[in-house]
Formats: C-alpha cells, structure tokens, sequence
RNA sequence: GUGGGUGUAGUUCAAUGGCAGAGCACCGGAUUGUGGUUCCGGGCGUUGUGGGUUCGACUCCCAUCACCCACCCCA
C-alpha cells in the first residue's frame, strides 16, 4: 500500500455515508423545528482562541492540539471543539445586535489522542448553541432537544445527568473546599490524583484508582457550595425538565473538561459504548463572551460525537438510511433500442424516477439479473417489438408481473411507490 | 503520553517450522427476449512493513506501522 490513511481518522463510504446523510438530515430537521439555524466556522483558528477558552492547563490545550504555523509565522490550531469558534464569529460579526442567537453546527474536530473505541483524532460533533439569555428555560429547551434527538433515533440505553458547577462566585470556595478536604489524605492519592489537586481538584471525585474513591466518597459536593443564584437557577432547570418530561438523574461529580463552562453542566451517557461512554456533553458558559472579547453575554450549548452515536445506533441494532436504489432498471435489447431509449431515461430521472442503465450489461440475461441485483423495484424492458409500437414492458420484479405500457406512460406507471 | 492484545484474499477465518486454504461477497457461464434458487467456472495474496534465527518462516526473535482494548482525556 503506497499511501495510508492517518492514524486515528476514517474514511466514511458507502453503505455507511448514507447513515451520516440521515443523522445529519434529521439533526438539521429538528433544530430547525427548535428554531435554530446553521454556522459553520473554519476548521482552524488562531491557537490563542482556544488556548484562552479551553484553558491554559486543560489536556486538550496542553497536548492535543494539531498546532502550526502559517508563512509568516501566525500560530495556529485545528479547532479541537466547536464553541470557541462560534463565540468568535458571534463576536467578530456583532450578532449581539440582533437579539437571541440559536446556532447548530456539524463538522470535524481534531485532537491528538491515542485512538480507541469511540475516540478519534479527527472526530465530528454536532451541536447547538444558545447565546444571549441566562433564563434557565434555555438550559432546559437545549437539554430537551438534545434529549428529543437522541431518543427520536430509536435508542433506549441512555440517561441523562445534570449539575451545577456553580459559577465564578461560589465555585472558587467549593474548589477550596475540596482542597482543603483532600489536603490530608494527599500522599495516599494516586499520582494522578496528587496533579489534579493542584490544576483540576473537581477530577478528583471521578478517579478511578479504589483507593481514591474510598477517599473521594466522603469529599464535599458543589451542591451544597451554590450560592443563592445558582441554586435558584438549578433548580428551575430541573423544574421546566420535568416540565418538559425529560428524565435527568442529578450527579454531582460531573464535571466539564473545558474551562469555560459556569453553572448548568450535563451529560448523556450510554451504556454499551465501553470506556468513551459520553455521547453528549455541555454547559452553560456565561463568561466566556467576555473573555473572548465581546461585551458579558450568557451562553449555553452542547456538543455530541457522531461517532458513538453510530456506535449506539449499532449497539441496539437500528438501521438508518440506505445506499441510491432505483425505481427502474432499463433492459433494453439491441442497438437501436438502446440509442433511442437514452433521452427517454434522463426525462424520467428529470421527473424524479431513479433510473439505472448499464451499456456493458449486453445479454438480456445480464441485464435483468443486474436489475435484481441493485433491488430495483421495476425493470422496463424495450427490445425490437416494443420499439415499433412505442411501448415497454414493464417489469415488477418484486412480484414479477409484467405488463405492456405506452412509453409516454412510464412516468406515471413509476411513480407512487 | 502509559500498558495489554491483534495483523493471512474485498470480508470472516483456517493452515505441528515443510507445496498458503475455505465460507461469504464479487465476476463470468449453463445454445442468442425474462432476474432471484441451483449447478459449473474464476484467487500469485508483497501472509502489514523491514530486519534476524533456520536447510526451510504465515508460524520463532527484534524493530516499525496500523488497528482493537484499557489508563488518561473527552464528544
């Protein structure tokens, strides 16, 4: 093999491109039916915007970005998320001027990872964005079509967790609580846990090692740190959820990798992904706005992998989407039957008929077994006869009933099926 | 970045260190206008790549690459 493909990225073909269509379509139909509308964002942005918004000390900043530099020498990244992005245009194009924004997007994200069951260095996401509101109704309406869209797939082995990460007012003192709850037990942590104690002690909650959670189990929640705003704003986020009837489990270990994320924070999970078990993830982010550049704006959105979606789709078994079927397969005999019938198939295929025709094919026999082989519903065979009278003989090779018809009826024998 | 597993035909898999095979898929045919079923025929594939051991390597050893799984991280 001369060329490979790089490591940790895919090729999406034929039968499976047709399921990435239909996510996409029905993604795009239902947040239009939300009112959302589409941005796409180049895919590479300068370093600095995701190094300001994701956080300086955030694995995704630190070690998995595919930085470069361009001819002269301007820094910068493929995007290895899609909020930074879109906060960017929403500033650079003023779109604050224009009211309330809802934003999707669906595109690629890279990251340098070591590649796994659902994991991928070129990976996409879809996503949706709610930017100019701090009403707790649109944590919930967001949360509810990511639900909707989930479940309106067909699948069933997923729940739904929310928390409060509080936000810069009472997250600072819950964090020192941690701390300081976790100061004595520092030498019988992991090593792992003994860093995340210094950059990211909410990590410590969901450590893995036994000896960790032993010690994590009796550690303070943010629950009990929100101060009066944020508590007032959780709980009506949980109010209009049941509102709404989406069941959400309250876990209050969650928390979110990027650090722009304040308040509402929540997660899909699903069982039967193996360890990348999160198939949707996102948060408020109230302050971000401001720290790109723009004027304090409240935000809030979620991001979804479409590959362990795919995953999840084939966990349970459900099929989506199919490869161009045709309606017609022309048979036609001899070469005079073959040059008349051309313009005849493009004013079918014009009318919104899927008709298939194949020159090599030259027996009658090899055409009609082809005809069968790509499961088109009729075959309109034209041979000499049919020639003279105009007509064909239309196939059904379902039931394999076959009938003369005038030429000039095809379109309507073909249609309505 | 760390650890474990696996690399043979398009695909799923065989082959004590001794001639690289099978199912499925694919293509063609079974007397020139009727498909699916059936029957017959069609495979030299750098055994992932590069070294090494050996009379001889798909098989053993080393390296490398890729994939899978887990840590980590996250969607």
């Amino acid at each position: 093999m001369a060329y490979t493909i790089p490591r940790g990225t895919y090729d999406i073909i034929p039968p499976d491109s047709a399921k990435w269509q239909l996510l996409k379509e029905r993604f795009q139909a239902l947040a239009k039916s939300f009112g959302y509308n589409e941005i796409t964002t180049p895919i590479f942005e300068q370093s600095d915007l995701f190094e300001r918004s994701s956080g300086e000390s955030s694995d995704v900043v630190q070690k998995e970005m595919y930085r470069f530099t361009d001819k002269k020498g301007r820094v910068f990244a493929l995007r290895p998320e899609g909020t930074a992005p879109v906060v960017r245009a929403f500033v650079e194009h003023n779109l604050a001027a224009l009211g309330n924004q809802k934003l999707y997007y669906w595109g690629p994200m890279f990251r340098y990872d070591r590649p796994q069951a659902g994991r991928y260095r070129q990976f996409y996401q879809y996503g949706l964005e709610f930017i100019g509101s701090n009403n707790p109704y649109w944590d919930a309406e967001l949360i509810s079509f990511l639900w909707l869209f989930i479940q309106g797939l067909g699948l069933t082995k997923m729940h739904l967790e929310i928390n409060s990460v509080g936000c810069p007012n009472c997250s600072g003192t819950y964090e020192q609580a941690l701390r300081d709850f976790f100061q004595p037990h520092l030498e019988q942590l992991c090593p792992d846990c003994q860093k995340r104690f210094v950059t990211k002690p909410r990590r410590l909650l969901d450590c893995k090692v036994p000896s960790c959670k032993v010690i994590a189990a009796g550690a303070p929640s943010q629950l009990e740190y929100l101060d009066e705003a944020c508590k007032e704003h959780f709980e009506a986020v949980q109010a209009y959820l049941k509102q709404m009837e989406i069941p959400f489990v309250i876990n209050p270990k969650i928390v979110r990798g990027l650090d722009y994320y304040s308040n509402t924070a929540f997660e899909i999970i699903y069982d039967g992904l193996g360890a990348q078990n999160s198939m949707a993830g996102g948060g408020r982010y109230n302050g971000l706005i401001e720290q790109i550049g723009g004027k304090a704006c409240p935000a809030i959105g979620f991001a979804g992998g479409i590959e362990r979606l795919l995953l999840a789709l084939e966990n349970e078994g459900i099929v989506l989407g199919s490869e161009a079927v045709p309606d017609l397969y022309i048979v036609a005999m001899g070469e005079d039957a073959r040059t008349f019938i051309l313009p005849e198939i493009n004013k079918l295929r014009q009318a919104g008929i899927a008709v298939e025709f194949d020159p090599d094919k030259a027996s009658f026999k090899a055409q009609l077994k082809a005809a069968n082989h790509c499961k088109a519903r009729f075959a309109a065979i034209i041979g000499e006869d049919e020639l003279k009278t105009r007509t064909v003989a239309l196939k059904d090779l379902v039931t394999g009933e076959q009938k003369l018809v005038p030429l000039k009826d095809l379109p309507d024998h073909c249609k309505g099926l």
